[in-house]
DNA sequence: CAGAGCCTTCAAAAGTTTTTGAAACTTCAT
DNA sequence: ATGAAGTTTCAAAAACTTTTGAAGGCTCTG
């Protein structure tokens, strides 16, 4: 397979940006194919993505299906057209608060209420000088989950992350 | 191995902290390791948090080297005592800046280096409008890169984040 | 309503990451 | 110097993740 500077160029992109995406926990696959329509700036088939970016339909089946959960693609109806087609979502912002509202709050809610379990069952087991002092830290790390999820929360709707008002915890 | 409460809220508690830093794309037993001299709340030595932990010596010593690398846990020497002993870095800021100065702050780079290489080859493949217009868009990504890599440099020197500047990329 | 084209599913294969455990190494005490 | 205790290294094993490709399903067209 040889290809053309343009298509050389488009997938050292997608790539890049496909480690980016890795970066924050989403298979490879997802940052390059979002790549590949961003860049082409219309809506493609699956079979054209495939081709361009060497995977197999299963494989571009299951990616689209998740760019599509996460709100980053859509699929568009071309009229006269049978198969169906796909666009990038252009507003990075947009992408950016959809995946920040659906995962990092997910995961700062597990975390929070495990933690939580986990000093109801400190205190139980006790109240030596040694487990009030474990509580006490346990609390400080409650206390940073808590300050994540508030954090996240003004993130959302104000684009502006301030750590500051943290001071006495950081 | 049957466990006493406490050691249970103990793990409950790693586990939980295990998964945040899993996904900032650390291994788990990171974050785990580091939970547990934290809450420990003294140093300790290797052997005890392979117990506590259940791992291999070895797995232990390759996970207290990284977290030492990333300047999240100390070793200290205990005046009579022939093994190392480790410590919990608890400044919680110090150790966000830590790792968001090293590691995000080269993958903003690095992924800049190549959406511009990108650009250059695509820029020479020709200058059709399509061309044209794919190269402003990859002018957008490498914008984005380019704020990233600004919010991340002001979020370390006054611990905010503002992304409304950029209000017309988002 | 049969066939073509497209999409999805999923079990198995390939690939990747993490852990183990044993050997080599270091350090200290005698 | 020797041996005991502790630590590191690294090849192989285990665990986990991603991709493939073939089978089955759906839908449009003639």
């Amino acid at each position: 397979m040889d290809l053309t500077p343009a298509r050389e160029a488009e997938l050292l992109a997608a790539d890049a940006i496909g480690d980016v995406i890795e970066h924050w926990g989403f298979r490879k696959a997802l940052g390059r194919t979002w790549t590949v329509l961003y860049l082409a700036g219309e809506a493609l088939p699956a079979q054209v993505l495939t081709e361009r970016l060497s995977v197999s339909t299963g494989a571009m089946s299951m990616t689209l299906t998740e760019l599509q959960r996460w709100g980053v693609v859509r699929k568009v109806w071309r009229p006269g057209e049978r198969r169906d087609f796909f666009e990038a979502e252009t507003d990075f912002w947009k992408m950016i608060s959809k995946v920040v509202q659906e995962r990092e709050r997910f995961l700062a809610g597990s975390v929070r209420e495990r933690l939580e379990r986990a000093r109801a069952l400190l205190r139980q087991s006790g109240s030596t000088a040694e487990v009030r002092a474990k509580v006490e830290r346990l609390g400080r790390l409650l206390s940073f989950a808590a300050m994540a999820e508030s954090v996240i929360g003004g993130f959302l709707s104000s684009q502006r992350a301030d750590f500051r008002e943290f001071g006495d915890l950081l």
